[in-house]
DNA sequence: GTATGATTGAAACGAGCGTTTGATCGCGGG
DNA sequence: CCCGCGATCAAACGCTCGTTTCAATCATAC
């Protein structure tokens, strides 16, 4: 019936993944919106995780080249000396965001999808989740390391983490805040363009990274309990 | 049969929904694992949902009255000036890390489920959540405000989710990557004690709190496109 | 000791799920 | 012309879900 049936399914499934999370969107649901047959998903991908991870696949995969690329530009214009941190930062943040003209863009299911996948699913699906960033977390790892000496191993890990926990929550809620937040969330400007968010991001983002290390709790400890 | 049927589904729907997630668990899952009968969820909350919202006021409200009074110590010690950045983001960030002494700790069911929760769900579910941190919002964005006067409203929205966003996914993946996480995020000494995760966290959230606005993207665009 | 209202129990309900089946369609090559 | 094959279709399968029913049980006050 379709153009190319595959193709509808990925995108009704994205954005409705997208806006139900996985589990709440049903596999009818996805076919009857698109306009195939409930045996088409199963047809064509498998079962409903594999639709799951090829909907990701499809656009995780060239925003994580688009990473290494930039990350590459960096580098090379870096030379022998560490690479500047705002830079290396931006390289990481921005390429989901370049997805997202506005805030009601039609990539908006792919965007929240994002967001969403972090904390759904089981534990299984996470770590086959993950290994997709192997390759993006080691060279952003190793670039942070070089831009900031000051951070041992553990320092690093978790303030990588804080810095994707802010991006993929703002990729999860910036639409809901937008469009109808509580009143504390939502300033006279706060529907700025993504493009500000992702700055605001960034600037943030790199502010923390560079923060002092702090010193252990088992040796503030005396200081505080 | 149980000492406290109410008490015993509680707990049991706590840790599971913070491990698999609340559509991902069955209400015969839980009353399984309680030793109870499956019409008493029913029976004593309701309906699952009802059940959700329980298990997530039961502890949220004390996290958010700790909140609270710690920002009211804050401001007391500050007089008339602006109060203590540092101070004012430990005293959101550290109440829900206090109920979790260490990694694997039987409190680690919440600290997940907090952490899940921000992306899973409805949207409608969502909105009352979201309820339930209305005051904590308005009065520590009236704290931050105070401590960097020169953050707009817009600013100070998203970077106060930015934080949220740390915070949230440092919850749900921190077990994760301490257990088992990819080799890029588990460094020799990544798994330390909650308590240094928390320090870490201030230190970020602070710094990413305190670093400059930055110009809207309608007047940086012609450096940068 | 019995009446009473709260609680628990086993069983079933109807709906919806992901998946499978087997017939049918459309169409390019022999 | 029809064969073969990938694609599509309606229908059904087996299962699990949240919820409901209604009888049995318990604790307590009289």
């Amino acid at each position: 019936m379709a153009i190319d049936t595959r193709e509808r399914i990925l995108d009704v499934a994205e954005r409705l993944f997208g806006e139900r999370g996985f589990q709440a969107t049903s596999l009818r649901d996805i076919t009857a919106e698109a306009g195939v047959n409930v045996a088409s998903v199963n047809y064509h991908f498998g079962s409903k995780e594999a639709l799951l991870a090829e909907v990701l696949e499809r656009r995780l995969e060239p925003i994580n080249k688009r990473r290494l690329e930039l990350l590459d530009a960096v580098e090379a214009r870096a030379g022998d000396g560490p690479p500047a941190l705002e830079a290396v930062i931006r390289a990481f943040l921005s390429p989901p965001f370049h997805r997202q003209r506005a805030w009601d863009d039609d990539g908006q299911g792919f965007f929240r999808l994002v967001g969403r996948i972090h904390a759904e699913t089981n534990e299984d699906f996470r770590v086959t989740f993950v290994k997709q960033f192997d390759e993006v977390f080691r060279r952003f790892t190793a670039a942070l390391h070089r831009a900031l000496p000051h951070l041992d191993d553990a320092d690093m890990s978790w303030r990588m983490l804080f810095m994707v926990g802010s991006m993929a929550f703002t990729m999860s809620w910036g639409p809901t805040l937008v469009a109808r937040g509580p009143a504390a969330a939502r300033g006279p400007a706060a529907a700025r363009d993504p493009e500000d968010v992702l700055e605001s991001l960034v600037l943030y983002a790199a502010a923390g990274m560079a923060a002092p290390a702090g010193a252990p709790a088992a040796l503030a400890a005396a200081g505080r309990r």
